[in-house]
DNA sequence: CGCCGGCTTCACGACTTCTTCATCGACTCG
DNA sequence: CGAGTCGATGAAGAAGTCGTGAAGCCGGCG
């Protein structure tokens, strides 16, 4: 979409400075990290949209870091080689890059390659799971709506984001930092107690009893979840299962 | 659903990528190669239902592979040139070419000239519909003509674009950006507001009442959406086929 | 060369949404 | 059962979003 969530790993701060602006300036929110361990890390707990990976860093290389990433996510990866031989895009087309780019490279191209993957990645899984579906409640993502029970209901950015991220995974209980992160951007700095009122606004619009939430619920001392539809058993995941540690 | 397999011979590799997701996106499978011998002997392996050709390229040139190719087959070409003078043009359907296009062009010309294309050809089954109807309105995509109410209404190319991307799909709302990449091209780098602008212009020429929009509506928060046609017949556009072109 | 239409950007105002704060009620643990 | 922590809620200022008119720019045309 518009404004993507993109892991940039870089460990020259100059050159990581440079792809952050490049990439903000286009409306995506950027989150930097300057090592492969780190990377990895970061890819596990935030889930971003697109990594952008620098081939040469210590701790684990970008090569290594690509080849790791693809094995657990199809997450879009761009690979920033500085050389430009052949070996080096082969060797990382091979593990699993969706993209490369030599250094030195224009904004514009980094920008275009960006949307391009982005739009790629998009396609796929728009054309699949487009609409959300837990129990009465549709979220249909291409249009921006929801309905309950079939009735469409009007939602905020705001809201819809946070209940897109719930409904991503229904009955995980995600932490208010974890919704702050996925559905404002990495550069999105509220206080948590903002995710409150919007889940508050959001009860208000979608549930018949606010006070009984039946679909976003609290977990106490944790964050919010959406309800499972299935009444029946209760199947406890907890918090754990999604690989976020 | 028109699904063709199309080769595509153009030594640039950002261009070649570009024509290869634009057509990708209109649900064609696309063959790259990156000159004119390539071309042929593809060609002549392959058999794929159409050929974009550009004109300069290595190897053999597009004007040479194009009059071969015609001399063996009567594969439909679409030659692409870079030029605009009309000796290329003249040249291009001399050497019979079907059609050609000349850069930058956009998307959507693209794609609508490869339709016609298979389409004339017979290639295809003829599922697509040159005009998009909704409600009241009608976008002759051949003619570069729209209608409210059976009375034709002059638009600009941007306009007309932008309708054409939100009639695609009418009922999702699709964010400024994804209407300038679908509208304008990915390659194209304007401000978001451009969009609001040309919807301004726009919704002055075909709405009654622009405060109250009946086509063009505002998504607060997300951006633009063609409203879907009122009640009556509703249409089963479903979940099916509703994915990013 | 000057005019014109179309594209893009800018600036302002109206309006909507987001964020924070303060307060009250709910939950947990000892 | 009480203390302490956490969440719900409503209000209000801050920030963001959109509509609109106008200006600058460019290319085509007379």
């Amino acid at each position: 979409m518009s404004s993507a969530r993109i892991l940039v790993a870089e460990d020259d701060p100059k050159q990581a400075n440079l792809v952050r602006v490049y990439l903000e300036r286009e409306g995506h929110s950027v989150l930097l990290v300057s090592d492969g361990r780190a990377a990895l890390d970061q890819c596990r707990a935030r889930r971003p949209d697109l990594v952008v990976l620098d081939v040469m860093m210590p701790a684990v290389n970008g090569l290594d870091v690509c080849r790791i990433l693809r094995s657990e996510s199809d997450v879009p990866i761009l690979l920033l080689t500085a050389r430009t031989t052949e070996d080096d895009v082969l060797l990382g087309l091979d593990v699993g890059a969706d993209d490369y780019i030599t250094k030195p490279y224009s904004p514009r191209e980094l920008a275009a390659r960006v949307r391009a993957l982005l739009r790629r990645a998009g396609a796929v899984t728009a054309g699949e799971q487009e609409v959300l579906r837990v129990g009465d409640l549709e979220i249909d993502a291409g249009r921006f709506e929801v309905r309950v029970a079939g009735r469409p209901i009007a939602l905020t950015a705001k809201e819809f984001g946070i209940l897109e991220v719930l409904a991503g995974h229904p009955g995980r209980a995600f932490t208010r930092a974890q919704i702050i992160d996925r559905a404002f951007g990495f550069d999105h700095y509220v206080l948590e107690r903002t995710v409150d009122a919007h889940v508050m606004n959001l009860r208000r619009k979608i549930e018949v009893d606010a006070a009984a939430p039946r679909y976003v619920q609290t977990v106490f001392g944790r964050g919010y979840r959406l309800a499972e539809p299935a009444e029946g058993a209760p199947a406890g995941e907890g918090a754990a299962g999604d690989g976020a540690p």
